[in-house]
DNA sequence: CGATAAATTGAGACCTTTCAAATGGGGTGG
DNA sequence: CCACCCCATTTGAAAGGTCTCAATTTATCG
C-alpha cells in the first residue's frame, strides 16, 4: 500500500488527505458539459482553473473535516457522494444534507474558521479544491464568480429549509417519500442515473440521521413505501422509482431546481 | 386613517406594501453603533445608501411576503421580530428561522425568482428596502459588499443547520432550551434586552412550528423548563434566563457568532 | 468462508399528538 | 368602566407514532 492510499483509506486523519496535482482541467470538466450547469466564459473558466491547487480523494466512509476543525480548503465535489453533519455531545448526529457532484462544499467553514459541521464521504469521493485564503480574491477579480458563490450557498440553504419542513412537520412516510424524491431527481439531472435505476450509496442508518428518525422506525417505513411499489431497492440501487406518487406523497409542488453555476 | 396606516395593518396585501422614502440614512443608522457589526468604510456605506429605495412598514401579524410571490425587494430590518416559514399543501407549517434587527431578507426570492418560503412580523416591523434588480451591481461595483451578502447567507445556513439538529435529534426539552438560549443571545447582541428581561414576541404556536412540536406538548414542554427556573415568562417578555444551564440542557457548546457585517 | 455491518422483525415503553374543555388576558363596543 | 368576545394558554385523558431493547436474518468484504 502507497502513501497515497493510505492517505484514502484513512478514516480518521490526523492531518488532511494529501493534495494530487495531476487533475482534470476545468474547461475539460466533465461536470460542465451537463446542462444543469450554466454556461460560463471562457475567461471565468480560465480564472477558477488558476484557483484550483488540486484534488483530493476520499475512500467511501472516509472524513474529509469534521465539526470544529479549520479546513484550509474550499472544495467542488467532482465526483462520488458525502453529506454534512452536526452531532450532540453524547452522539446523536443529524445529517444536514446529502452533497453531490458540482455542490461546493466549506464555504460556512471559510467564513467562519471553524467548520459548524463536518463532512463525510458515503463513495469514493473526488474533490476539486480551491485554496481557502484565496475566496475574497475571487470576488474582487471576477464579480460574477463571487455571485455565483452567493447563489450556491442560497441554493443549498434552500434545500436545507426542505430538509426542515420535512423533520419538522412531515411524517415518517412523507419525509423519506421526499427524500427519495429529491434525491433521484438530483441524481437524474446529474446523469448519475435515471428512475429506473439510480446508484442509492446511503444506508438506513444515513437516512435515519438525516430525517431525525430512528434507524429500526426508517426501516419499517420504507418497508411501507416499498410495498406500495414506490420504489425498490436492490443492494445499493433504487430501482423503478415512482417520482410523481412520491411527490404527492411528500406533499411537494414544485419540481425542484433550474440550472445552476459550477464553480 | 391615512393610506399609510391602511398600509400598514394589511395582513392580507393584494399589493406589496407602500415604500416610504422618508427614511434613515444609511450613515445614521442606529444598528451600526452597535458592536455586533464589523466596521464599514465610509465609502461603502455611502454606496449602500444609493441601494436603498426606502422603508417599508409592516404591522405585527403581517405578511410581507408569501411563499411562492415574487418579491421585488431585497430587505435588511431595521427594527422588529420576524419569520420566514414554508408550509404544506395542508396548511402544516414550518417556521426556518426567526428574523432579528440586521439580518438580511429574501436573498433566496432575489436569487429564484420564486419565494421559497414566506416571510411574516411578529412584531411591527420596519425595513430597509433594495431595488431587486441592483444586486449584481453591488458585486461589481463593491466586491467586499458582495462578499458580506455571502457571508450573512452562510451565517444564516448555519442557525437554520443548528435548527435542523434540534429539529431533528434533540427531545423538545432541548430543542426549547436550545432555541430560548440561542434568541435570547441573539437579543443581547442586539440590545434588544438582557438575560433578566427579553420582549419575545413569540406565541407557543410560533415555538411549536419552529420546533416541529404540537402547541399543547410546547406548552407543557416550557412549563417544565419554568418549573426548573430556567426562565420565566410574563406577557410577552422574558425573565431571568439562566443562560448558562439553558445551553447546558441543549448541550450546546460553542455560545454563537461574532461580529457580522450590516448591508 | 468466517467476520462484521446492515437490514429485519417482535414487543413493550415512551414521548408527542389529538381531542376536549376550561381558564385567562386583552381589546372592543356600549 | 363593564360586558363580551376572541385568542392564547392550560390542563386532562387517551390514542398513536416512534423509540428502545433484543434477537434473527441477510449482505458485504477480505
Amino acid at each position: 500500500m502507497g502513501v497515497d492510499d493510505a492517505s484514502m483509506t484513512e478514516t480518521n486523519p490526523v492531518r488532511q488527505a494529501a493534495i494530487h496535482p495531476a487533475a482534470i482541467r476545468c474547461a475539460e470538466c466533465p461536470l460542465r458539459r451537463l446542462k444543469v450547469f450554466s454556461a460560463m466564459d471562457r475567461e471565468q473558466v480560465d480564472f477558477i482553473q488558476t484557483l484550483k491547487s488540486g484534488e483530493v480523494f476520499v475512500a467511501a466512509r472516509g472524513t474529509v473535516f469534521r465539526e470544529g476543525e479549520t479546513p484550509e480548503r474550499l472544495h467542488t465535489v467532482l465526483s462520488g457522494w458525502a453529506f454534512r453533519y452536526k452531532t450532540l455531545p453524547d452522539g446523536r448526529r443529524q445529517i444536514l444534507n446529502i452533497v453531490l457532484p458540482g455542490d461546493l462544499v466549506g464555504l460556512q467553514a471559510k467564513l467562519f474558521d471553524e467548520a459548524p459541521h463536518g463532512l463525510e464521504a458515503l463513495t469514493e469521493l473526488r474533490l476539486c479544491v480551491f485554496s481557502r485564503a484565496r475566496l475574497f480574491d475571487v470576488f474582487r477579480a471576477h464579480p460574477a464568480i463571487g455571485y455565483d458563490v452567493t447563489w450556491l450557498g442560497a441554493r443549498e440553504e434552500a434545500m436545507i429549509d426542505e430538509t426542515l419542513l420535512s423533520v419538522g412537520r412531515r411524517s415518517a412516510l412523507e419525509s423519506l417519500s421526499a427524500m427519495i424524491f429529491r434525491l433521484v431527481s438530483r441524481g437524474v439531472a446529474l446523469g448519475l442515473g435515471t428512475a429506473a435505476n439510480m446508484p442509492f450509496p446511503l444506508t438506513q442508518t444515513h437516512i435515519a440521521d438525516a430525517l431525525g428518525l430512528s434507524a429500526i422506525h426508517t426501516n419499517r417505513t420504507m418497508g411501507d413505501l416499498r410495498r406500495k411499489r414506490l420504489f425498490a431497492l436492490s443492494g445499493q440501487t433504487l430501482r423503478d422509482v415512482d417520482l410523481p406518487r412520491l411527490m404527492e406523497m411528500a406533499g411537494i409542488t414544485e419540481s425542484g431546481f433550474d440550472t445552476r453555476p459550477l464553480i
